[in-house]
RNA sequence: GGCGCCAUAGCCAAGGGGUAAGGCAGAGGUCUGCAAAACCUUCACCCCCGGUUCAAAUCCGGGUGGCGCCUCCA
């Protein structure tokens, strides 16, 4: 598999440090809020291109952090008159209502910062050791003077730092550090904050460092993927490393994966600016399913916009799969014939399709990633699959293994194709009665009241689709 | 200023030296009592200008336009 390393900014080819095992990290959600189609970008992709290695044979370690203690769960922790805890909590409740029903699997291991702030005192303490750390007034701060490789992964140069952007806000950065890109390593203790014991007095740990501390607890010294939104290169990956690699003295990851953003008009969607839209929000209007597949459909390397129109178009098309699945298993079910009597073309060229299928598919994702080719190698089958179901010859069999065929690379990719996930169980006996009912009054030519009855389950949510072999009812 | 990304049909989106996948939407048709779904047909010379080449949308250079990071933003 070629994966595109943002360290060398190139595509390069995949070999895990360990044949058959791969270690995988990936920043995962502050918890102060409900979290945005942005912050499931990441979340998706990630948690697919961890389904993927596992579909091709790899164990996968896979960490994603909880970061459950920062400036901005205080701040709501404070407005709302309550405590860190209570906030986190109930966000880490939250976001699994939204990441379970997008079906993003459970990490190897989800840990939250405030499990790991003894790992974070360690390193700060090793750093402090080996001179890479000082200590000012307010905390402990790294010397990113003292990291040669400093810049490595954003290709930033220290002394073009300084001069910064225009818009740079330097009020808020304490002006005694030795260089303006020195981070904070530890926060003491201020009023009103919560703070764990350390060897620098009452404090919290900065952002940087948990990530650096967590992957060290459960992965160990280097991991093989490290990934995270594109925003994430400068300064947090770039300061994950200085961290890391001054204490271990080994890469921190040997693969960097950076995802792009999801633009709304074009611009970023990003809590700071408001132009953001919470899966909660959004899932009012669109099924968990299709916001996935809709994720899913670019290449994860390329930005993708936001909008009604895209959501909608995406719906359809996840549709039409979840069509065809329905149309191949009816079918295959009033295919009568045995497989001897069939005929062997149709049936041979709808398996040679699903094989081609397979192959384009992990061809796509084989190349760097890329879901968006994947996907089309879905509808590909899906189309001749549609094609056989008109064949009066083609045997069940064939129909059964190309609906097997698109289950399974769904699947792959995490695609809740029939739905299943919301709650659609079957098709009531309510609905069958009508149907039943109104295939009776069919048969009668009684059309008015067939038509009647088609509408009360049109308004129930079925939709009726006669066929040559009987009404088919599928959810609408 | 530094470091990057992008520009393909009405919309979305792959591809990437030999003459444009797929999806959505649209139009016409087949099937149907009507419908739905499906199927068939139809819909692009790939931002502009140079250059390299037998051949460029694809490589190189220069533009234009859009976007991101350099702020504890995924």
């Amino acid at each position: 598999m070629k994966l595109y390393n943002t360290m060398s900014r190139s595509k390069e080819e995949f070999v895990p440090a360990e044949a058959g095992k791969v270690k995988m990290y990936a920043c995962g959600p502050t918890v102060y809020n409900f979290f945005h189609l942005g912050n499931a970008r990441p979340f998706v992709t990630y948690d697919t291109l961890r389904r993927y290695l596992e579909y091709t044979g790899y164990e996968v370690e896979f960490c994603q952090n909880f970061t459950d203690i920062d400036d901005r769960i205080i701040k709501r922790a404070q407005d709302e008159g309550t405590s860190i805890e209570e906030i986190s909590e109930r966000y880490i409740r939250e976001y699994y209502v939204d990441a379970d029903r997008l079906r993003i699997g459970r990490p190897t291991y989800q840990p939250k910062a405030t499990q790991t702030i003894p790992e974070m005192i360690e390193l700060i303490g090793e750093l402090m050791e080996n001179g890479y750390a000082y200590e000012l007034s307010d905390g402990i701060y790294y010397d990113v003077s003292k990291f040669a490789e400093y810049g490595k992964l954003s290709r930033y140069h220290l002394d073009e730092l300084v001069e910064g952007a225009g818009e740079r806000d330097t009020k808020r950065e304490n002006d005694e550090k030795r260089n303006p890109g020195d981070f904070v390593l530890w926060k003491k203790k201020k009023e009103n904050e919560p703070s764990w014991p350390s060897p620098w007095g009452e404090g919290r740990p900065g952002w940087h460092i948990e990530c650096s501390a967590m992957i060290r607890k459960h992965l160990g010294d280097t991991i093989d993927i490290h990934g995270g939104g594109q925003d994430l290169i400068f300064p947090h990956h770039e300061n994950e490393i200085a961290q890391s690699e001054a204490v271990t003295g080994v890469p921190l990851a040997r693969y960097w994966m950076h995802n792009a953003f999801v633009n709304v008009d074009n611009e970023k969607m990003s809590k700071s600016t408001g132009n953001f839209f919470t899966i909660r929000d959004i899932v009012k209007k669109y099924p968990y399913r299709v916001i996935r597949f809709f994720i899913l459909s670019g290449q994860y390397r390329m930005p993708i916009n936001f909008s009604d129109s895209l959501l909608e178009a995406a719906e359809n098309g996840l549709n039409r799969i979840r069509e065809s699945v329905d149309n191949l298993r009816f079918t295959a079910k009033n295919q009568k014939k045995s497989s001897e009597e069939t005929d062997d073309r149709s049936s041979w060229d709808l398996m040679e399709a699903i094989d081609k299928a397979s192959r384009d598919f992990l061809d796509a994702m084989e190349d760097d990633f890329n879901t968006a080719d994947a996907i089309t190698a879905i509808f590909q089958l899906v189309r001749t699959a549609n094609i056989a179901c008109q064949e009066p010859l083609v045997s069940a069999d064939s129909l059964l293994s190309a609906a097997d065929k698109v289950m399974e690379l769904g699947e792959v990719l995490g695609l809740d194709i029939l739905g299943t996930d919301d709650g659609d169980t079957g098709i009531p006996d309510e609905v069958m009665r009508l149907v039943n009912k109104r295939a009776q009054a069919k048969k009668e030519r009684n059309f008015a009241l067939s038509d009647e009855l088609r509408d009360q389950v049109t308004a129930l949510g079925y939709q009726i689709k006669d066929t040559p072999s009987g009404p088919q009812v599928t959810k609408a």
